[in-house]
DNA sequence: GGTATATCGTCAACCTGGTTGACGATATCG
DNA sequence: CGATATCGTCAACCAGGTTGACGATATACC
């Protein structure tokens, strides 16, 4: 079974199951009301935490610029999945804060996902999925961690 | 070891140690002298072949427009990893080819690919990693195979 | 052989999502 | 109060994708 692998396999394997989840994922999203969810959205409004952050925030912590951060929020902003409110305590700040529906997408991603893995767990069977999950958070971990908000543009 | 995990940490697993082993890649490869090689570059070479591809071969192989195919091309020939040729028997078409740089690209990938898989192996052991990369492929042969040639575009 | 049809590569226009630089408005520090 | 820093926006640009159109060339068919 485990014959003779080359290198260049492991980084093909990963992005084409990485593609084969997400993949998925927007599927089923599509059909449960959330049409033009990209990957990128979920991305955002998960960095925009539960408390929301301004833009600059948002840049930073997706690690683009502000000016980046600020068209993608527009984009957001234009599919109902953020709602804009002035700072009451810095009057140059706008916070972001995800609306209802925004709410809605993370925890139809979040059910998603969950049915997701128990795909691979029945597939392939628990501790191996368990264990496949430990090795790559270790090799990442072993790195110093990785920076994924950026994802988009990174690969360019 | 194996705490309860989400399954919305698998993606995040997947596509963090996918961009480590690509930015070591880029790493490396900047210092053997391809500081302009971007993860687009290896694909679209490898998708070329070893006999080279018309534009729109090219294109149908990545899974993109001709359009797009014949911009990239022109950019790994400014950047001196194809050359281009009439085709002997279509005076429509253009043939593209890997040049020797090209090639060294490729072998130079390889090398560094290899060596990043031992790391994983030193780290996690030969029989963990070969068991990643067999559950890897069972999940995208189940899927029936996965596209990748567009995966710059695919993200956004 | 001549004509219809398909494909090749290119051009033009447009979209998305990044970038940098500049700038007025507002906070903050000394 | 004044110097300095940060906030969000605008403008210009770039990369890399899209569609539509088009002249040139192959191919298929009568």
């Amino acid at each position: 079974m485990t014959e003779q692998r080359f290198g260049f396999e492991l980084p093909l394997l990963l992005a084409g199951s990485f593609r084969l989840l997400i993949d998925a994922l927007h599927a089923e999203l599509a059909e449960q009301g959330h049409p033009d969810a990209r990957p990128s959205t979920g991305f955002a409004l998960q960095a925009l935490g539960p408390d929301g952050a301004t833009i600059s925030e948002l840049g930073r912590r997706m690690g683009v610029s502000k000016q980046a951060a600020a068209k993608a929020a527009a984009g957001l902003e234009r599919l109902g999945y953020v709602e804009r409110e002035p700072d009451a305590r810095d009057a140059r700040s706008v916070r972001l804060r995800r609306s209802a529906r925004g709410e809605e997408l993370l925890a139809a991603s979040a059910r998603i996902f969950e049915r997701l893995r128990t795909d691979w767990v029945r597939e392939l069977g628990a501790d191996r999925v368990g264990a496949l999950e430990d090795d790559l958070a270790t090799m990442i971990a072993g790195a110093g961690g990785v920076r994924l908000g950026d994802l988009p543009g990174w690969l360019r």
